[in-house]
Parts: structure tokens; C-alpha cells; sequence
DNA sequence: CTTACATTTCAACCAATACTGAAATTTAAA
DNA sequence: TTTAAATTTCAGTATTGGTTGAAATGTAAG
């Protein structure tokens, strides 16, 4: 019963977490699976496990274990002489995700520096909103971007 | 002629332009119409005239507009003896949609914490799964919240 | 090869959200 | 106060995207 109660807490804060992880742009259920897969027991676990806890679908499992496998925000585990895949969250993925979304503001700035090219033969001053948009985000982009290279200085990691 | 073939240019990179603001979270209308008050001439324009430029309804720009000056991302401009109201878009506001995000990483740690002390009372290393994640938003908060200082100090804005 | 279990695919359903258009309301001029 | 123009509200509609469940496919053991 005391074992319920907590089982529950669980699954109540997962639900929380999950909705956290949906703000990443991820389908709310694929947010579910990585919250679960941050405070499961064992740590790995199979997609009839997540399934079970989550009360969620087969088919929606596939799909977005799929998902967080493809933005390598989790592993897939597969075992000799076993059926069944395991499934492992990376949770240093999320600064992989932070720096997509900063890489992201170099379309920005090429979709702005196209804009300029169109409104610079006009004789408003339509250019200047645009080019004051573009120092914003290069800006931006490059202070964001020496943040990171600190984070991956500091906690030395190799990769990416 | 000529005319009319660049005011559809300029058209077809406001929808481009709009898709971009879209992925800050706001609806895609909304996206649209601060993409053409980026570009538009003159730079303030009454709701009938974007929703003409957008071929949008009224109703829509009336949500959207009360959406975007909620956000501060529009200034709503009013005349004496004059029922129109006219709107210009703040491109400063972009750094204020960037570092409210970056804000949103503290309610993400408030998470993990809680999180945390549900854990910490089991056996198993789950806790240390969340710990790190910790760590990482941690850590990359306070780099991106200096990136932001960085700004605010190098383009000598007064306000927020 | 066959059986048993596990996973994937996909069509149908469902929920959330945005957009429209018309009616109601507000605002300024006559 | 009445009229005309602009704006807001809101019910209905369309669209998008996610989830389910069942059928198809894949995989290891017997």
C-alpha cells in the first residue's frame, strides 16, 4: 500500500516532468517516455514496461520511442538470444537539443539578410527594421553559442 | 506591373518570415502579422490593412494583434478623433521572447528538485539520473543568462 | 518449418486549436 | 442622440496532429 502510494507520486510527477518535455516541441507522449525513462527502475526498460506504466499504446510507443531514438535523446538496447529492445534516455541530450534550437537562428538570419536584399531598393526605411532584427540575433546567436562551448569545456565532453 | 510583382515578393517572404515567428510558440496568424509589420510601409498599419495584406479576417487580427501587444511584441498607437487604432511591431521584443525562455529553465529546475527528493529515498541510482539533469540546465541557465547580460549591456537598452 | 512473442505499420478516431464570418459592441463624428 | 465606421466576440467549421488497436511483419526458440 505504502508502495502504491509512491508508485503513484511517480507516475504523477513523470506526468509533470513529461509536460516539461513537451515544450521541447515533442509529441506529449514521447515527452511522457523520456520523464519516465529519467526516474525508472531499472534504468532500462522495455516498450512493454513504458507501455505498462504509462498506460499508453503499443503503437504510440513505437512511434515515438522512433522519435526520441532518431533525436538520439534515448538509446535502443538489444540483447543476443533476446526479442525484446531496451531503451535508455541520454539526458545530456538536452543540451544537444538547447543548441539546435540556438543553431536554428542561422536560418533566421539568412531568411533576414534575403529580406534586406528585397527591401534595400525601396526608399523606406522597412531595411532598417529588418537589419536591427538581424544584429539581435547575431548577437544573440554568438553570446548563446560561447555559452555552450563553456558547458562543453566544463563538464569535458567529447562529442558533438 | 513591376510593382505588383514585387509587392507578391514581398508577400511570399512574409509568409517564409512568418513560418520563423510561428516557431516561437505563437499561433501562425500571429506569426504573419508581426512578419509584415517588420516589413510593411508605412511601418504602422490599422488592422483592415493587414488583414487586406494578409487576406486574413478581421476576427483573426483582432485575436492575434490583442495576442501580440499582450507580449509586448506590437505597440497599439491611437489618435484623437481618429476610430482606428494603429499598430508597429517592437523587434526588440525577440530578445525578450528568447530570454523568457530562458527563464522557463528555472521552473524546469524547480522540477527536477522535487523530483529529486521523491526519488532520494529509493535505492536505486534514478535520483542520480535527474541529478544530472541538474546540473546540465543549471549550468546553462546561468551561461545563456550571462550571454543575455552581455546584450543588454552592449546595446544599452534601458528597460526590462 | 512452426510456434510464440515482440515490434511496426496504418487506417480510423479523437482532441486541440486556429480561422472565419456575422452579430454585438464600442467609438467618434454629425 | 443618431449615424457611420471600426473593433471585438463567439459559435461553427476546418485542419492538424496524436493516439489507439488490429493486422502485418519481424525475430528468436522449439
Amino acid at each position: 500500500m505504502e508502495k502504491d502510494t509512491k508508485y503513484k507520486a511517480k507516475l504523477d510527477y513523470v506526468e509533470s516532468l513529461g509536460m516539461f518535455f513537451e515544450t521541447l516541441g515533442l509529441p506529449r507522449m514521447a515527452g511522457r517516455i523520456f520523464a519516465w525513462l529519467l526516474v525508472c527502475d531499472p534504468p532500462h526498460q522495455t516498450a512493454a514496461q513504458i507501455a505498462e506504466a504509462l498506460g499508453a499504446s503499443r503503437g504510440s510507443l513505437s512511434t515515438n520511442l522512433r522519435l526520441l531514438s532518431h533525436f538520439k535523446m534515448i538509446d535502443k538496447i538489444c540483447k543476443r538470444g533476446d526479442r525484446s529492445a531496451y531503451f535508455v534516455c541520454r539526458p545530456d541530450s538536452l543540451i544537444d537539443a538547447t543548441a539546435n534550437k540556438i543553431r536554428f537562428f542561422d536560418e533566421l538570419k539568412k531568411l533576414l539578410q534575403k529580406g534586406i536584399g528585397i527591401l534595400e531598393a525601396e526608399p523606406f526605411e522597412s531595411a532598417d527594421r529588418l537589419k536591427g532584427t538581424y544584429e539581435i540575433y547575431d548577437f544573440l546567436e554568438i553570446e548563446l553559442l560561447r555559452a555552450l562551448e563553456n558547458y562543453y569545456k566544463n563538464f569535458n565532453r567529447d562529442s558533438e
